[in-house]
DNA sequence: ATTATTTACGAAAACGTTGTAGTAATTTTT
DNA sequence: AAAAATTACTACAACGTTTTCGTAAATAAT
């Protein structure tokens, strides 16, 4: 019921309390016959010290901020798994803000953080976001960023990605392989480090198959699936509709195969399909779905580790760093002719 | 650089720190004349209360944690999502821990939050947890928790669930009333309140068609995905194996469907499959998967309302309730006959 | 005109921790 | 044997809020 703190500890075993509190953070001052009595009675009542004293006395938590477009998406779920369990390991607690890719939503989550809640934050920017006054200011109140997947290059900073480039000129390059003409590109958004990358690797492949890209071979999509499931059906009803999506996201691929399934079009036959994703059952679907495979938890990981580097040394400023993470091409039934 | 307090405030404006804090809090105390010159002023430079502080100073915090055993789950990472929704509406703060299905993690996780870092809890068991200590010393130092989906009885609190012997019911008599004869039934633990209440429902849907359960058919499968899999292919490589599998939760269909991929056994000819599932997938999947679907989102929301409720008016005990919100079944192609 | 009440503010004490500065007692150095 | 250094502690001030208690001045009631 009643918390007990360093007070009580301190009158139990008639220490002052700055003796308490320096026994249980071990230092040297205070005699190991001492320390050994104040972590003795400090177990046995299940004494917690009160983090919230210690922020503030401190002038730091360890508490970071995970700001992310959303969480019901392999992608991103894989990565805060990969970040609380380095967040576990080091003692660090994982505070969760889903800007679900609203502009708005993601400056009044950055604008709130300057209070100092949390030591730094992991983010991946929503899609609506082209104005980075919001992480600037953060910035200047030193709390230090650590950005994954969907950077921001105008902040000096640390960058965890994979090699998108690489990925979508793999990607386009595979559906060139096994015969595709006519390579469509399915992309969230126009300001997208994530879009705009995988783009350019898109475009260097038809270069490089001398290829030359079509403009209504271009697909924008938004955040609004219903309006991407019409624009998809009305250009995979097109007569020249494409014979290959590469998309740069996982929902939009699962959205092309409810058109096809409507449309009644075959996958793989008729229209082959590739996406970055991190689908579980990829390799269960009808067809299988090809796809460019992230390594989500270990980006995860880096990104928090690297956070975690320089909190612990009292360093709020992290110079620029990117880090790029292999992802990998899985060829399924998606792109293959039976 | 420097942060920004109410000193900072006070002093600019030639005020008490107490007279600003009060007006910001728009206390009835403080003319509206200065009312107005704080809250200008505030809005100007941007001033954040600091968190730390207010929490230490009023002896809570408005943040709650979230402990479950994975993220990487459609289920869990939809109600993580409803969570959310609610507390970034209320101006709750949400802190994600993972027990990753470990009985020791979750009572260290426990544990620590007994530091007062949070206000309440919202959980879903450990499929390892049998004793409940931990969770009663928590609720012992003023901490409530409100479960979901996978709920400890012998905790007296608000649980929202959803009608699980109802889904186990159905979701076996689907299976009868598709011919099937030989009914499996797999789960994940034996303590877990959600798989024993699926069973109860497989069992009564059985008792009600006049069907003998058999030990043979409980398959029971473990957090290990490989020992799952040889189990499974064991039973299923087996001549008396049975014609449908009903899984407690996803993770367990799939698996299903990669032995079943491995035996070239025709899911749905031979082997129907129905599973508790929040899978975007389902649908696209060979054979779309029949499933049971609970409203994660919405359990979530729940959950996180009714432990804000208390919260808000400093009620630290939650009284029983029981939530128990509709799943459906939807039946897809691994039930199906063609 | 005196007393009572209201209005609008300020002083100061918490909340539980950490870190600096101080101090007796002991030990080491000269 | 005196001076210096070390050991093992304690007192106390901060961190930025919130809140209780005062208190002058203005207003209202007698």
């Amino acid at each position: 019921m009643e918390s007990i703190n360093l007070k009580t500890l301190a009158k139990q075993l008639n220490l002052s309390i700055s003796t308490v509190s320096k026994a249980l953070r071990d230092s040297h001052e205070i005699s190991e016959a001492t320390k050994k009595r104040v972590n003795v009675l400090a177990k046995k009542l299940n004494y917690e010290p009160n983090p919230h004293a210690s922020s503030l006395r401190k002038q730091k938590s360890k508490t970071i901020a995970v700001v992310i477009p959303e969480i019901a998406n392999n992608f991103f779920s894989l990565a805060i798994n990969g970040i609380e369990s380095v967040a576990q390991e080091r003692d660090y607690h994982v505070l969760i803000y889903l800007t679900h890719e609203d502009y708005q939503k993601e400056v009044n989550i950055i604008k709130h953080l300057q209070s100092g809640r949390v030591g730094g934050v992991i983010m991946s920017l929503s899609s609506a976001t082209k104005n980075f006054d919001h992480l600037h200011e953060l910035i200047n109140h030193n709390i230090p960023i650590v950005f994954f997947d969907r950077i921001c290059h105008e902040i000096e900073t640390a960058k965890v990605t994979t090699d998108d480039f690489q990925g979508g000129l793999a990607a386009t390059e595979h559906l060139i392989i096994n015969n595709c003409k006519n390579i469509a590109f399915a992309s969230i958004s126009e300001s997208l480090s994530i879009d705009n990358k995988r783009m350019q690797g898109y475009l260097e492949a038809l270069n490089k198959h001398n290829i030359l890209p079509i403009k209504s071979n271009f697909i924008k999509c938004t955040n609004n699936d219903f309006n991407n499931y019409t624009k998809i059906k009305k250009i995979l009803s097109n007569k020249n509709a494409p014979d290959a999506i590469f998309a740069s996201v996982e929902k939009l691929a699962i959205t092309i195969y409810e058109v096809c399934d409507e449309l009644k079009i075959n996958i793989s036959e008729q229209l082959k399909v590739i996406c970055f994703s991190n689908l579980s059952t990829a390799h269960l679907m009808k067809p299988s779905l090809s796809a460019i495979k992230q390594p989500a938890f270990e980006m995860g990981k880096e990104a928090a580790s690297i956070l975690f580097k320089h909190l612990d040394k009292n360093r709020t400023f992290i110079p620029n760093e990117h880090i790029i993470l292999k992802s990998t091409l899985v060829a399924r039934g998606s792109t293959l002719i039976k």
